[in-house]
DNA sequence: CATGAATGAGCATTCATTCAT
DNA sequence: AATGAATGAATGCTCATTCAT
């Protein structure tokens, strides 16, 4: 049944966010999302599963942020804005997996010892790769300053990842969220801000 | 005896590097090490103390480049490009162990069960703070644009967090490591660039 | 299930029995009650909680017997025969955990290392102290002959341990067990025996 | 050398009084004598081997106590109590290893964990059989009031052991050691005590 | 002789997973 | 569909013992 996988997700994200990936253990989900630990496996085959569905799940709202129709006739600069709050917003109810999630703790299945290579591209790198497509998309002429996108990417989703940091361990969600004007404005002007017009700067 | 000690931290960054905190054994460690497992336990005490010792080691190299000194008679910026480059410097030197390590995979030591909570302010916390504290040491006047140093600093570490990343998994060491620059333009000036034209500025 | 911990409790008292407290390991409990060693774990937390629970057991079927009735109008030495047999019938139940039981072995549990000194008051001393209270309730003026009960408690009960002391090795369950009479006679009268002779005594 | 195999049983006697022949490691004695772990295999060939050798000198310091002359021409009884205190003397003096040792507990060598009976008679029983010997040589006639010397033995070392006892867990060596009379006058008459002199006992 | 260093053999314990009910 | 019960496979850690120096 679909709703139970939704159930058993939420619980993951609760469990892993609070124990991390590795000491959340099966008995833990069950009991955050009302099961006995067994009955996990009438919806999904293993940990693993568990765990790649939520990845996949996070990820997917992420990626479907950058899908949602913005209105027209914006300058890059106000799209910019538009996007990266939306980003917050979903930063802000995924913060308590953030961690787990985003560092992307190189997970080993326990017969994948022996080496065999997983391709875990990590969710960070997806992030990133989605993030710098859109630049590719919107950002016409010069609105990057002639930087390539996928490195202005990395850099603005660094210091997103920087700013939402501090939320990891606590349960503080009260936190002013305002964090998209400053982001904002530091990511197109640096620390030295808009230069506001013609003569100022004395 | 020291040496031992070391060889096995170095053992363990490689380790920890190749299978993450949790699933690196003591095996693993001590394979890497031209050890067996119960050796290590001459010289450690248990794994969490060759994870408390490694994490030591790994953030006191890091506080000490801000310790090293400048030379004197440099602006702000000049500064900044010389810190900055020695933190990439290390970070190149550490970037295997750099994921495991910052993202500060929320420790539940054996004896954490009873409650007690363990603060542990993620490596990746304090190394901002400390960023953050050379700003304040650093950065006089307007040097900063008038923001909070600590923001500043969460930006600027996630930007090189962003940065870096893309190394974690892979072994390609011989990644082109003049990011220096680019971070230090896009700090000063976000990616608008150094507003080059004429009569501006006065 | 309380079925399965009787199950296991009883296979404890053999393993324990066959080869002491400290060699018998999970495994040996294990294969004694036809489990494997890890499903012990969903009876028990522990081998110290396993190790509590029965010497739990053992001990409360030795209060017990002190607490259950004896016909009334009977003197001080019938009394004291016939919960003396009560007990002689225990030992030989328990005959096969006495030694690794009685010995008390100094426990020092995993946890104990820091110091916190167990108070663990031997079920040796806990056994006497019990004989002794029993000698306070039921001995009335002279029965005793003056003599402090809880010394006569330690003689009484060291006594019945010499004599059953041989079985602990042994499996010759069909020991003559008319011991009763032998201690209770030594008790009353010491090896000079009751005084039979004519004019003595009045 | 044969003056540091006595440091090293002496150091067991103290390791094992403290912790109990299995939590007591090859450790725990060097450091009581002032070696290292390896340098008792110089000595002993294994902690077995220490094992034996302290229970030996033990038991040996036993025997001889009743080897020792005895002034002549003394009745049963004055013979008794000379023997008795010297054995209590040397019970003091063995108190802390008193359990440990005379509990017998069942060693099960490392290897011999595949059941092959070790013949460990126990040095309960070999001290109680020695002293039912002292019996068969020493009571003559109705000294022993008939009762079969072996029982009587297991009933007065009993006694002395269930007096002996709580030592084992204490420090407390000032204990007052007049047990010698106690013991004596149970043994002769148990808790009805001497029937003095003639009509007594109205 | 003494020891620092190293290790093989074990052991308690955990946990994802299976399966009969 | 749900679960109580059971377990195989690990894992961290301990300790008696060996051996080159």
């Amino acid at each position: 049944m679909a709703h139970a996988r939704t159930d058993i997700l939420d619980a993951a994200v609760a469990a892993f966010g609070k124990k991390g990936l590795h000491n959340a253990t099966m008995q833990d989900i069950a009991q955050e999302a009302g099961y006995t630990a067994a009955s996990l496996y009438t919806y999904f085959k293993s940990k693993q599963e568990i765990v790649d569905a939520m990845v996949t799940r996070l990820t997917d709202e992420y990626m479907q942020r950058f899908e949602e129709p913005v209105p027209s006739g914006l300058t890059f600069r106000q799209r910019f804005e538009i996007v990266l709050q939306r980003q917050i917003d979903l930063a802000v109810r995924q913060h308590n997996v953030y961690h787990s999630f985003l560092g992307g703790e190189q997970e080993v299945g326990p017969c994948a010892a022996d080496g065999s290579a997983r391709v875990f591209h990590s969710n960070f790198e997806r992030r990133i790769l989605r993030l710098a497509q859109w630049f590719r998309d919107n950002a016409k002429g010069d609105d990057l300053g002639g930087n390539d996108p996928e490195i202005v990417a990395r850099l603005l989703f660094g210091m997103g990842f920087g700013l939402v940091h501090e939320w990891g361990n606590t349960a503080d969600k009260n936190r002013p969220l305002d964090y998209a004007p400053i982001l904002t404005e530091f990511f197109f002007h640096g620390i030295s801000g808009k230069p506001k017009t013609g003569v100022r700067k004395k």
